[in-house]
DNA sequence: AAAAAAC
């Protein structure tokens, strides 16, 4: 460590030295040459889908799961991010589906055999185009249901007979309401970004939805992170699970080069325009914490004369996808977005992510930088932090296990403005633009999943340093309340989830 | 603190 504290100080901008992994970085993205789809045992029809797309060679996390899941083994899968996770359950859930021919005397020839739920609606898009496309010369078929767009043609879809379904969580439950879906013979499930499907905000609908598959199922969960807490509440869901850790939990990707800058909280959309400018960035995701942010520094941008749009949930479904599919064509240079984009979105050779803001929850952080450097390229991360981010920061720190260079921004005059007055989250609501969300559901939505009483509370004013400590992570709003306190009681927690857990009321 | 996810 401490020659990578004395290189960086050094060189203020330079790249985050990786700690000296078990393997060599690269081997962890990179396919392995001795090991071929082939050897797998996989069926004719899906190595030609894997041929098509030029796909011969399994990544490490491809290599160790598909073996494990053709087994019928539940799995709890960590792999850092952009290192073909999907792939790596797509693929022998396809072959178990191809192998066990349908049973069942359902009325429907095609009863739902499959399901892999997501977090966003994007990811279940993207995930779903990856399925068909290993499916492509199967007799398998797979659809997509997420909210915000027209229910009929995802009706439609069900109705006529599909094995494997790729779905958000409330849409999904709205088809179980309609029966328009049945789940009776789906014996698999597989959660991606799974740490975050056991979030307190998933957790109710994603226990609804596991209550009506069978019990005798398998169970796959993946994700780039995994607090020790989430694994726990993980492995009630699963069953004698085979956990595949291809890196450390919670490790960035080894070739994102990161950089913190300290900036003023009233300069920092002026800083966002300057880092695109200096480093003439003509393909950049920028996070915002807030939807509001979003929508302010996308306009500041625009302003600024740089071609930008902001993703967050106040936009409709149109609207989003819209959103990201200018970007990846590259009409639009700058997609400003919450935490809607952070995780499992697989932009091609997108070379730089900015944080206008630290996020709150340290693992999105990785998530987030992870949309950059995907399957072996490089990539830049640059993150802007205020003098009260210190407590993120250092939470970070502790989770990556890394020591940041706290560097300046050198150059940068920021644009002088007239003072604002009043607060300025209560101007910005004044100033928010009534069409930048609303297809009328946003006020509705919002209220309607209340806040839960876990996620109040505060964090502890006074750290150790985090080199001392072992990593203590945020377990969402579960225990966020308790860890700040030194020693924080695990068991509180836990009882609110098991609480939880057994109160949630039944459809 | 915030965001996400059904209508």
């Amino acid at each position: 460590m401490s020659d990578i504290q004395s290189e960086q100080s050094q060189h203020p901008e330079s790249r985050i030295t990786p700690e000296p992994a078990a393997v060599a970085p690269v081997a962890l993205v990179e396919p392995i040459a001795a090991i071929r789809f082939a050897d797998f045992g996989l069926s004719p029809e899906i190595l030609r889908a894997l041929t098509d797309q030029g796909y011969v060679h399994p990544t490490p996390i491809q290599a160790e799961a598909i073996p494990v899941v053709l087994q019928g083994r539940d799995v709890m899968g960590a792999a850092q991010t952009g290192t073909g996770k999907t792939a790596g359950f797509s693929l022998p859930i396809i072959q178990l589906l191809l192998a066990h021919a349908n049973s069942s005397a359902s009325p429907a020839r095609h009863p739902v055999r499959a399901l892999i739920l997501t977090p966003t609606r994007e990811l279940a898009d993207q995930v779903a185009e990856n399925v068909k496309a290993y499916c492509r010369h199967t007799p398998l078929r797979a659809t997509v249901v997420f909210g915000g767009v027209d229910i009929a043609p995802q009706s439609a879809a069900l109705r006529s007979g599909v094995e494997i379904v790729i779905a958000t969580p409330g849409r999904l439950l709205d088809h179980v309401q309609q029966k328009t879906i049945n789940l009776s013979q789906t014996h698999l499930l597989v959660m991606d970004e799974a740490d975050r499907m056991l979030d307190m905000g998933f957790l109710p609908d994603l226990q609804r939805i596991v209550n009506l598959l069978p019990k005798e199922r398998q169970s796959l969960m993946f994700s780039a992170t995994f607090s020790p807490e989430i694994k726990k509440l993980a492995a009630s869901f699963l069953k004698n699970p085979v956990t595949i850790e291809v890196a450390r939990s919670n490790a960035t990707a080894d070739n994102v080069t990161q950089t913190m800058y300290k900036v003023n909280d009233q300069t920092k959309l002026d800083a966002v325009a300057y880092i695109i400018r200096e480093r003439n960035l003509k393909q950049v995701i920028v996070f915002s914490n807030t939807k509001i942010g979003a929508s302010r520094l996308a306009r500041h941008l625009e302003a600024e004369g740089i071609k930008a749009s902001a993703i967050h949930g106040d936009k409709t479904q149109n609207e989003r996808m819209a959103g990201l599919e200018a970007f990846k064509q590259g009409e639009i240079e700058v997609l400003v977005a919450t935490d809607v984009a952070a995780r499992g979105l697989d932009i091609a050779e997108l070379p730089c992510v900015i944080n206008c803001d630290l996020p709150y929850n340290a693992e999105d952080y990785v998530h987030r930088i992870g949309r950059t450097g995907r399957a072996g390229a490089s990539g830049d991360a640059i993150s802007l932090y205020t003098d009260k981010d210190e407590r993120l920061l250092v939470d970070i720190e502790k989770m990556i296990k890394h020591k940041f260079v706290r560097a300046e921004l050198t150059g940068f005059v920021p644009k002088l403005r007239a003072p604002e007055r009043g607060s300025e989250r209560s101007q910005e609501r004044e100033r928010a633009p009534r069409g930048d969300s609303s297809n009328g559901r946003t006020a509705e939505r919002s209220s309607q999943h209340t806040r839960s009483a876990y996620s109040a509370g505060s964090r502890k004013e006074k750290i150790d340093p985090w080199f001392l400590k072992p990593y203590e992570p945020s377990v969402s709003a579960v225990d966020s309340a308790q860890q700040g306190q030194a020693n924080a009681t695990t068991k509180q927690p836990k009882a609110k989830v098991a609480a939880l857990l057994g109160g949630i009321p039944k459809r």
